[in-house]
RNA sequence: UGAGCUAUGGUGUAACGGUAGCACAACAGAUUCUGAAUCUGUUUGUCUUGGUUCGAAUCCAGGUAGCUCAACCA
């Protein structure tokens, strides 16, 4: 096979190790703790392991890093399963478990302890940490540092039984107490704990800690490079000093990455639980929520979401990603293959006075004019149409095109209409605006060649579908949520704004959307239907992301 | 005088000793039956000080700034 290029560093270690005949396969993994939902960083992560193994011709598996079975639930292990297959990626048969390995990695546990290089300790909680020293000072030995290997060999044997209380001994690798790296002062192997595992169940009682249990993991699966993020390169020296320590050959390399942050958004699993329990969302898949059910339910695709990795890129340098690219990446998918279709989300009522009683017309509109091979579609046009609000002003501002008092504007594959009357309730609320049309405009093209700036969209009166359309904005209003200012607490910068509920007005079709159908609302963003809250009868449409609106975004400066 | 890592326009990322490029964002114009899309153009960058070299974003040294590490979490 010939090797391809690389794109970023990991890649360039790749292309190095296959070159030099260091490795002859990729293989790697992803790992997740099933503790919580996964979020765009983990499909960063997703995309960049599965990616890469693709790219080189390779395999990637999925491992559950389930060590901890007091956090650990198989509703996690359900929706991380469905949302890597979501992303478009699969590991075949390669589903494992680092609790498949627990003998395994118990054993070689128990050949650490033979060899002298592991001891059972039971130093109590603060004395741990007292023993452990400091950043800048080092630690000392623990008293049970020295114990026999018999003596060793016999506890861990009878921790493994259930004969002791949790947190009266633990297993620890013997290493140095005065390392400059606080990760190697004798870590932590294995602790008891008397809890029910999601997968084994009770049978255990003493359980493997990461920093051991992961490069094991990763040396039997024969995991070639093992990508995790940042603030596991500490972790490193351990990663390679527990292989090396048992003699194994052929040794996985960690390669650490920086992990994704995006403006306004949270990324903290902890922090996204909380606004789950506080019901400040309305669940994990709440379609503000930056994990992967809430961008699906929002109307994300997984081509938009592993386009946005690839162009986010990987590195070691700690950034924050503009949110700006994420919404690119989904308005660029769907312009080229949304069906357009009309909304009106706060609608007002048009009448055209010079338009015959009862009188209809089928209007031929575009289903996509970035693709005409959707053809078109025909839509019922009569005497009373429904209008946005902000299409029409009866004082606009200089340069406004839309619906104006003596203004003339099209009617989106209509007639050109000039508004001649405004009503107004007591409140001084416009009700109706009345409009006479030019009879010569059918199609939305005047046979005198005047122009229209203005093209505008609407709704039949008579065959207006309503629906309940959901508008969201970022969840946060600081632009880096993981950094609150002194004194503030991170809740009071959730946006009140990011969900707003319309009752909106939708050409007829509409009322025929499925699940699967990706609208391109006219003017107004791409909208799909909500996957939990929509019934027949009943819609509900997510605004997955707005149009770019310069015209708004001018009108916000003055 | 703890250790490790990182530093390129507003943002993200390339350039591997030889012309600082791409994308997003921003701004301007053209175009438009979506104030979208499209097209054209513009602004803005190698953290700092030295050194090596014909030549340094790149190599070396010192500074500075940021991040990570003292769970029987991952």
């Amino acid at each position: 096979m010939q090797i391809p290029e690389a794109s970023n560093f990991i890649q360039e270690i790749i292309v190095n190790d296959l070159t030099t005949g260091k490795r002859t396969e990729v293989h790697t993994r992803f790992p997740p703790e099933p503790n919580g939902y996964l979020h765009i960083g983990h499909a960063k992560s997703i995309c960049l392991n599965f990616g890469t193994a693709l790219k080189f011709g390779g395999k990637t598996n999925l491992r559950f890093d389930d060590t901890n079975p007091t956090k650990e639930d198989v509703e996690y292990v359900d929706s991380i399963r469905e949302d890597v297959h979501w992303l478009g990626f699969d590991w075949e048969d390669r589903e494992y478990y680092a609790s498949d390995y627990y003998e395994q990695t118990y054993e070689f546990a128990e050949k650490l302890i033979q060899l002298g290089k592991a001891y059972v300790c039971e130093l109590q909680g603060d004395d741990v940490s007292t023993y452990r020293g400091t950043l800048t000072e080092a630690g000392k030995p623990s008293p049970w540092r020295d114990r026999p290997i018999e003596e060793n060999l016999d506890l861990f044997r009878r921790m493994r039984a259930g004969e002791f209380e949790e947190g009266r001994y633990f297993l620890r690798a013997k290493i140095d107490m005065a390392h400059p790296n606080m990760n190697m002062r004798d870590p932590a192997m294995y602790r008891i704990k008397k809890a029910t595992h999601h997968r084994t169940g009770d049978k255990w009682c003493i359980y493997p800690m990461y920093d051991f249990a992961h490069p094991l993991g990763d040396w039997i699966e024969g995991i070639t490079h093992s990508i995790c993020t940042l603030e596991f390169e500490a972790h490193r020296p351990l990663y390679d000093w527990f292989l090396i320590a048992l003699g194994l050959d052929n040794r996985p390399q960690q390669i650490e990455f920086a992990r994704l942050n995006l403006t306004y958004t949270m990324m903290s699993k902890r922090r996204l639980l909380e606004l789950v329990q506080n019901k400040v969302v309305m669940g994990w898949s709440d379609p503000r929520m930056p994990t992967v059910s809430g961008l699906r339910r929002r109307g994300y695709s997984p081509s938009s979401i592993r386009e946005f990795a690839d162009r986010i890129g990987i590195s070691k340098a700690d950034s924050m990603v503009d949110i700006n690219l994420l919404y690119f990446c989904i308005r660029e998918e769907l312009n080229a293959s949304a069906q357009r279709a009309m909304a009106v989300l706060d609608p007002i009522k048009v009448v055209i006075d010079n338009w015959q009683d009862g009188r209809e017309d089928m209007i031929e509109v575009e289903n996509n004019p970035e693709n005409p091979a959707q053809g078109s579609r025909r839509i019922s046009f009569g005497k009373e149409i429904y209008i946005d609000a902000e299409d029409f002003m009866e004082n606009p501002p200089k340069k406004y095109f839309r619906l104006h008092p003596e203004g003339e504007v099209r009617l989106k594959g209509a007639y050109f209409i000039k508004c001649v009357n405004v009503l107004k309730d007591a409140a001084g609320k416009i009700t109706e605006v009345h409009c006479t049309y030019d009879p010569a405009s059918r199609g939305g093209e005047s046979p005198d060649g005047r122009k229209v700036k203005g093209t505008i969209q609407w709704v039949s009166v008579a065959h207006a579908v309503d629906a309940e359309v959901r508008l969201f904005d970022n969840l946060f209003t600081l632009e880096n949520p993981a950094a609150v200012p002194e004194g503030q607490n991170w809740m009071d910068f959730v946006n009140p704004n990011s969900l707003v509920k319309k009752q909106a007005k939708l050409e007829p079709m509409l009322g025929e959307a499925t699940l699967a159908d990706r609208y391109q609302f006219m003017r107004l963003g791409y909208f799909c239907l909500d996957s939990e809250d929509s019934k027949p009868g009943n819609l509900v449409f997510n605004r997955t992301v707005e149009l770019k609106d310069s015209w708004g975004k001018s009108q916000a400066k003055v």
